[in-house]
DNA sequence: AAACAAACAGTCAAGCCTGCTTGTAAATGG
DNA sequence: CCATTTACAAGCAGGCTTGACTGTTTGTTT
């Protein structure tokens, strides 16, 4: 029973160890110098043993992808537990959210995505999973109802501008200006919702 | 005086259509679908004569660089004349251009930069030039002074706001959602302003 | 313990991309 | 009118990436 385990904990280990260095792989050198031998390299694991759990970059790609949802998430509903809960501080959770390292891998899987068709698909219905869950965690932060007239496009221009603003942020350290943009924008907000 | 003119012509002529044609592969197959070779085929010239023009990647993709920002600024600016100048129609002019072609093209350019030294010299050059400009085009077409307070907040989480919401227009169509998003965000802001 | 399956290591061939080199025609200048 | 320069054509070499193939170890089942 323990033996039976302990083979299938070495192959999810594996698989693991190959997606994150995928993630690692993508902000550090981007898409196309996320390469397979890179991607084995890093993750200390033999060409043969990276095909063998993913046969082909598309499917390391793709599981590199639900890793990224998944993870990015589980981080977002972490740091939500422990945030205050004023508009302010909400606003700014979110903002730096997309300033991370989680946003910067999905930036170049989404940019990747746009001309390549496997990928898109995934990263589409990825998108659209993502999306509705921060929409919603964004609703139960701020302690606002959508069905109130007003708060759902205020939600979702927030969600649009912190993207916004994680973009600026991709080249040179924008922190400075982008806390200034969310101060006003929270303040913005408050008064609406 | 005329002969010699006509070489110099035809060499313009040559080298303008490696950049469109630069764009174009940039659009249609994203950074790390544009090479060399593509490129020289979609402008209709050999590798020769495009290696005499451009001698490495980096100088095509350099001059590619120019053109976008040129064109950029030239196509908003002829726009902005013939445009209304209602806050709405001005922040509908400003994220319509923003989910152009050439926003595209610029948002391969930024995000290969990120993690490709000599590219991100150029991009953050031609960042700051453009921003600069957009923002300076934006404060006229608005009409408005941003010594005074709040101005330039509202007018920086604008751009933001719309370079966000051209980023969810990558990868599907986001006409719709993004007209929505627009026209609260002009209401919001003729308040503000 | 023996047969079978899964995990893994290492190497190889095919294809592509980049930049260089050789060759040709046209244009410019003296 | 000729020498030189410029614009362009075409093919080639080296390097890199990907996926496949072969062999070895470790684990599982009976």
């Amino acid at each position: 029973m323990e033996t039976r385990q302990r083979q299938a904990d070495r192959s999810r280990e594996t698989k693991r160890k190959l997606m994150e260095a995928t993630v690692e792989c993508l902000v550090e050198r981007g898409w196309s110098g996320t390469t397979t031998t890179e991607v084995a390299e890093r993750a200390g694991v033999s060409r043969g043993a990276q095909l063998h759990h993913f046969r082909t970059r598309g499917e390391l790609v793709a599981a590199a992808v639900e890793h990224v949802g998944a993870e990015s998430v589980e981080v977002l509903k972490r740091r939500a537990e422990i945030a205050e809960k004023s508009t302010h501080a909400v606003v700014e959770l979110i903002a730096d959210f997309h300033a991370s390292d989680l946003f910067t891998a999905a930036l170049e899987l989404w940019v990747a995505a746009r001309t390549d068709p496997e990928l898109r698909e995934q990263v589409l219905e990825l998108q659209a999973r993502l999306g509705r869950e921060v929409y919603g965690l964004a609703l139960e932060l701020l302690d606002v109802d959508d069905t109130r007239p007003g708060v759902k496009d205020a939600v979702q221009a927030t969600l649009d501008l912190v993207r916004g603003l994680a973009l600026a942020n991709q080249l040179a350290d924008d922190a400075k200006r982008r806390a200034h943009v969310v101060r006003y924008w929270a303040r913005m907000l408050e008064e609406q919702l």
